[in-house]
DNA sequence: CTGAAAGCGCTAACAC
DNA sequence: GTGTTAGCGCTTTCAG
C-alpha cells in the first residue's frame, strides 16, 4: 500500500535499520544521513504502519474506553474530551458500550483486549473482589472514572458524598418539612457497581442528620419511582416536601410527573437534581443541581492513562471540584 | 503474552499452517486433526492476535467513524447503534471527532488512515469535488451519513427536503400569516457541507409555495439568530407568526427566548423543530417536530460498510422513513 | 491432507 | 555510525 521503510532505505542507499533510527530520532546516526533520510521520507509522504509497529513493539497506541452508553449527556461530554486528549497525544480511541449489563461489560473488555489496547478507561458497572482480580489479570493500566472499583486503580471523579451532603445542607436552610430521596434501586448492590449512587445516598443521610433533621427521609429506589411518587400528596395537609434526586434525569422525570398533576415547583414541592446536564438550560423552572466539569474528567483520565502506559506510573489525581447551581426549583 | 498458534502447533505435533487451517475453518484438513486442534486451542484459551492478523492480511477489522461531536443527542444515539452493530459483527470502532472544523476533519481522517481502518463512516463537514477526490484517494469504502457528499458513496439519511415540505404543509393548514425560518448560516456554502440544511430550507420554500403562500418567509440564518428574533414583534399589530427551525436545538433556544419575553406558545407565536431529540420529552409546551430513527441510520451504515469491506459492494440503502410528531407548540 | 517457508512492515540486538 | 539479522504472530503459497 503505502511507502515502506525498506523503499526509503534503497532510495537512500542505506539499510532499513538506519532509516528506522532517523525516523524515530534514535541515537547512533549522523546528523547528515538523518537529515537526508528524513527529507526523502517527507517527499515520499511516508506514513508509518501502526499495525507493523504494534506487532514489533507490543504496543498499539490505542486506549480502550468502556462506558455504558452515550445517552446520558455527561457521557458525550466525557467522550468528547477523551477523544480530543487522546488524539492530541497520538493515541487512538476504541469505544465499547455496555448498556449497563455487567455480563456485556466483560465481553466489551475482552473485545478491547483482543484489540490489544494499551490501557482501559472504564466507567465500571461491575464491582467487587472478583472483578478487581479480573482487571488485574489483564496486565494493562486501568483508569476508573465516575465509579470506583478499588484502590488498585486511579480514580477520576468528585467527592460525591460531600457534594450531596452540601446540597442537602443547602436545602435544609429552606422551609421544607419532609424529604424524599430518589435514586436507582440499590438492590443491584452486589451485582452492579453503584458506588457513586451509594455515596450520594450516604451524603444525603449525613446531610440531613447534620442539619438537625430528626426524621428519616423517604427513600424511593423503586424502578417505578414515578409510580411511587404518584401515591404521595404534596398539598393540603401535607408537609412541604423537598424531592432530592440522585441525578438530573430522575429530577426531570419527576418534574414532568409533578407538572402533569398540576403541581407548582417550588411552591408546592421543591426538587433538586445532580450532574447539571446541559439540557437543563431549556428546562423551566430552572433545576437546582450540582455541577462538576465532566470534560475535565476526560482529559485527566487520558493524561493519567498515558503516564501509566509510558512511565508505568502516574501522579495521583485528586478528587475534582464541584459546585451547587442555584436554580428556581427548590 | 497470550497463547500463539505456534505453541498449539508443537503441542498438537502439527505445523502452524495446519493450526491456522483448523482455527479459521479453511479447507484442506481432516476432520479428525481439526477437532483435535480446536480442542487444544479451546483448552489453552487461545485468542488470536488481531495485530498480527492485520499485518498479514492487510485488514484491521476496524471501522472508523467521523462525527463532529457527540453533543447533539442524535449523534449519541447514532454512535450507540454503530458501536453495537459493529461489535456484533466482530469489528472494532475507532471514533474521531472533528468539532465542525473542516481542516480538523481531514486530520481526523488521516488519523484513521494511519490506523489502517477498513472503512470510514462519516458525517462529512467537508464537501465538493476536491474533498470527493480526497475520499476516493483513500482507496477504502466510505459510507456517508446525514450529509451527502457525492454519488460515489452510499448515503444513509432521510429525504430532508420532502420531510420539511410536509412539515410546512402541516403548519400552513393552521392560522399563521407570517413565516420565519431559522437555520445555520448558509454562507458556509462552499466551505462547509451543509447539504442537509440546504435541503431543509429548500423544502420549506417549496412547501410554502405549494400551500399557496405568496409571500417569502423571513429567513434568519444569522449566527446570532436570537438577536435577530428579538427585534421582531409577535403580538399587537403583528401577523400571527410561525417560526420554523431547521433543528430542535434552535427551536429550544428560540423557545427560551420567547418565554423570557413573556410570550405564549403557540398562542402568540408558533414554533416547530426538526429531529425529535430525546430531551424534548422534558420540554413544555411539547415541541412539534419531525422524527426519524437515528439508531436505524447507525445499523444500516454498519451493515452497508461491512458488505463493502467483505464483498466489495453493497445493496443500495433507501432513504429512511420520517414522521411528523404533533406537539403543542404550533 | 499436511509441512515448510516466505512474507506483512517495523524494531532491536548484535556485528562490523 | 551503519548494516545485518532475527523476530512480533499470523497467513498463504507451494511442495510433498
Amino acid at each position: 500500500m503505502g511507502v515502506t521503510i525498506k523503499e526509503i532505505a534503497v532510495l537512500c542507499g542505506v539499510s532499513p535499520g538506519t532509516v528506522d533510527r532517523a525516523l524515530n530520532h534514535r541515537p547512533g546516526i549522523s546528523e547528515k544521513t538523518k537529515a537526508r533520510i528524513l527529507k526523502v521520507a517527507e517527499q515520499m509522504n511516508y506514513q508509518p504502519d501502526y499495525m507493523a509497529r504494534s506487532l514489533a513493539k507490543g504496543r498499539t497506541m490505542t486506549i480502550g474506553v468502556v462506558l455504558f452508553d452515550l445517552y446520558n449527556r455527561s457521557f458525550s461530554q466525557l467522550m468528547n474530551s477523551i477523544e480530543a486528549a487522546s488524539r492530541q497525544h497520538g493515541y487512538f480511541v476504541d469505544l465499547v458500550l455496555t448498556n449497563k449489563d455487567p455480563e456485556n461489560e466483560k465481553k466489551c473488555i475482552e473485545h478491547l483486549i483482543h484489540r490489544k489496547v494499551d490501557g482501559i478507561i472504564i466507567f465500571a458497572i461491575n464491582q467487587g473482589e472478583e472483578f478487581n482480580r479480573y482487571l488485574k489479570s489483564l496486565q494493562i493500566p486501568v483508569v476508573t472514572i465516575c465509579n470506583y472499583v478499588s484502590d488498585d486503580w486511579s480514580y477520576i471523579g468528585i467527592d460525591d458524598r460531600r457534594a450531596m451532603k452540601e446540597a442537602v445542607h443547602y436545602i435544609c436552610e429552606k422551609r421544607y418539612e419532609r424529604f424524599i430521596y430518589v435514586c436507582p434501586p440499590l438492590s443491584y448492590r452486589g451485582r452492579t457497581n453503584i458506588f457513586t449512587q451509594e455515596e450520594r445516598l450516604a451524603g444525603c443521610l449525613e446531610g440531613l442528620k447534620e442539619s438537625g433533621i430528626e426524621q428519616q427521609p423517604i427513600i424511593i429506589m423503586d424502578k417505578d419511582y414515578i409510580g411511587a411518587i404518584s401515591q404521595l400528596d404534596f398539598v393540603g395537609e401535607s408537609k412541604t416536601t423537598a424531592i432530592i434526586c440522585s441525578c438530573d434525569i430522575y429530577a426531570l422525570e419527576v418534574m414532568n410527573h409533578l407538572k402533569s398533576r398540576g403541581l407548582h415547583i417550588p411552591e408546592d414541592v421543591g426538587i433538586m437534581g445532580f450532574d447539571n446536564i446541559d439540557v437543563l438550560k431549556y428546562i423551566s423552572p430552572a433545576l437546582t443541581t450540582v455541577e462538576y466539569a465532566v470534560e475535565e474528567f476526560g482529559s485527566r483520565a487520558v493524561q493519567c492513562m498515558i503516564e501509566q502506559i509510558e512511565q508505568g506510573t502516574c501522579t495521583p489525581v485528586p478528587l475534582l471540584p464541584y459546585q451547587i447551581i442555584t436554580g428556581e426549583s427548590i
